[in-house]
RNA sequence: GCCCCUAUCGUCUAGUGGACUAGGACGCAGCCCUUUCAAGGCUACGACCGGGGUUCGAAUCCCCGUAGGGGCACCA
């Protein structure tokens, strides 16, 4: 358990939609912010200008709260520490280059992109040397360079990388990380278009923003010798490392890829938080199973937030790569669902009906609930269990109203005692309604399963439903009787 | 090619030198319950990547392989 309140940020690109690596993440950050009294920071990451994507920033505020991951801090809630957009902090980098250029850690350099260093680039390929900057500018007086600057030569910053020694940096989960240091780049802070790299960009801002644990992907692992370094060019004390692992696709080889994410698409899964969300996802679902992705739980697998935010732990993440398992995804959320008031489950399912162009009635609605829960994988299942009840016709198929091992003619035959049977009854209550029609299954010989079956389509319209009676109970006596005489007449038909 | 990371059931994981006959969860199989489908209950199947060390003792520590993953941009 921390003691001291942890600073902790989620800082994505607004490049694409928000996807279940970020939420992970963030998730990580809220427990750890909120455990410890601490605060949870969004802060995009926008520096690209190419690569941003219209749109792209609202989904990721909109995914947050959405999974209730509420930033204290971000671009729409303001904070002490903001602007919390990166390209609205340009002065800052600027700034921030300046002093390492003064200090000896970093150069102007005026290599062209293309040019320059495709060849350079190339001919290290060909030499099979690792594609690296090979330094031209690294040695050009401050005096020329300010001279060339001055005439406004095009130029970038570059960090001046030590060629010697071994750069140790300390990862939480994985321990000292030794890189010698002639593997490392004279890597771009500042580029061309006076915007920052993400290099420079999140070691300032982390530090301006007095973040002490930094969680991000295993991917920034290559980079991590240069942050620390920067980080130490800078003078400043490191915050706590933690490169979390990466999430595989579910074969386990490799990262989820646009050809995955769209077949994860055609069976209902997505990588995806918008899309989550459409396919019926809880957020307590998905945060509980993607919580379990990279963190260890002994017992216990069912975790809401506050039990989240009581156990979490920094020391029992994992470093391994986990396999997506979506079957664990759908367990989480049918659990999470189970697990909520009837009231809020109704709330809940009311948008997927409206979807679906069905009218709900509130009180109708809240005695369903209790028959359909237990039966819900994700929230749109709502529609293919208690669609029916809603519907003014359910239209059943002629050949499922026909029971297991009779004819048409014998299932008619069923239907219309039902019928009579039933419209006879006072109350269609369910538990009077069942006595009677089990007292009738009793004298025809004949199973409960035909019997029922035929009313269940008849009711129903369909051959997987609620309990029958309980459901007749609901919708009604007046209609279920109407949707037997319904069915009769398509029997007779056949 | 180079660098870095990782390695326990099919998958997610517990395990921090003796409590391991390696625990839990998902999935899978069977049974019970049962008007369909679920849910629930019970049971079964199922793993320490390989080889060397260190140690009285290793899933746990070290080394070497191997496999998987990530990275090598004026992208993040």
């Amino acid at each position: 358990m921390q003691t001291k309140p942890a600073r902790t940020r989620i800082a994505p690109s607004p490049t694409g939609h928000m996807h279940l690596g970020t939420a992970r993440t963030a998730l990580y950050d809220y427990l750890l912010a909120k455990q410890t009294g601490g605060q949870f920071i969004l802060r995009i990451e926008d520096t690209d200008v190419k690569r941003t994507v219209a749109g792209a920033e609202q989904e990721i505020m909109d995914g947050l709260r959405w999974l209730g991951l509420d930033y204290d801090e971000g671009p729409d809630v303001g904070g002490k520490f903001g602007p919390y957009r990166q390209t609205e902090r340009r002065e800052i980098y600027r700034h921030h280059a300046k002093i390492l250029i003064d200090k000896g850690h970093a150069y102007p350099c005026f290599c062209k992109p293309d040019e320059l260093e495709k060849k350079k680039r190339q001919e290290q390929m060909k030499r099979k040397e690792n594609p690296h900057y090979d330094g031209t500018c690294r040695n050009i007086s401050p005096d020329d360079a300010a001279k060339r600057i001055a005439n406004g030569e095009a130029h970038t910053v570059r960090f001046k990388m030590p060629h010697d020694g071994v750069t140790i940096a300390h990862d939480h989960l994985r321990g000292e990380i030794k890189t010698e240091n002639k593997q490392l780049n004279d890597q771009v802070l500042l580029k061309t278009d006076g915007l920052p790299t993400y290099h420079l960009a999140a070691i300032v801002d982390d530090h301006e923003m007095q973040i002490t644990h930094v969680l991000r992907g295993s991917e920034w692992l290559g980079t991590f010798p240069l942050h620390v370094n920067i980080v130490r060019a800078f003078g400043w004390d490191e915050p706590i490392w933690i490169h979390l692992s990466v999430f595989l696709k579910p074969s386990g080889k490799g990262k989820m890829s646009k050809r995955e994410a769209a077949e994860a698409m055609k069976d209902g899964h997505s990588i995806f938080i918008k899309d989550m969300q459409t396919l019926g996802f809880t957020p307590e679902g998905v945060l509980n199973w993607s919580a379990l992705m990279g963190w260890g739980v002994a017992e216990d697998d069912v975790l809401n937030m506050k039990q989240m935010i009581e156990r979490f732990s920094i020391d029992s993440l994992t470093a391994s790569p986990a396999a997506i398992n979506f079957q664990r995804l759908d367990h989480f959320n049918a659990t999470h669902i189970r697990l909520l008031t009837s009231e809020d489950l109704a709330a809940r399912l009311k948008p997927y009906f409206s979807r679906e162009g069905l009218t709900v009635n509130d009180e109708t609605l809240l005695k369903i609930i209790p028959l359909i829960r237990e039966r819900l994988t994700t929230l749109d299942d709502c529609i293919s269990f208690g669609g029916f009840f809603f519907k003014e016709d359910v239209n059943p198929n002629s050949e499922d109203l026909i029971a297991k091992g009779l004819d048409a003619k014998q299932s008619a035959e069923i239907a219309k005692k039902s019928l009579q049977i039933l419209s006879g009854l006072s109350s269609i209550d369910h538990a009077v309604a069942e006595s009677a029609m089990r007292a009738y299954v009793e004298e025809s010989g004949l199973g409960p399963n035909q019997i029922f079956g035929i009313l269940r389509v008849a009711v129903t319209g369909q051959k997987v439903s609620p309990p029958l009676f309980e459901s007749m109970e609901i919708i009604g006596r007046e209609k279920c009787l109407q949707r037997i005489q319904n069915a009769i007449e398509i029997l007779e038909k056949m």
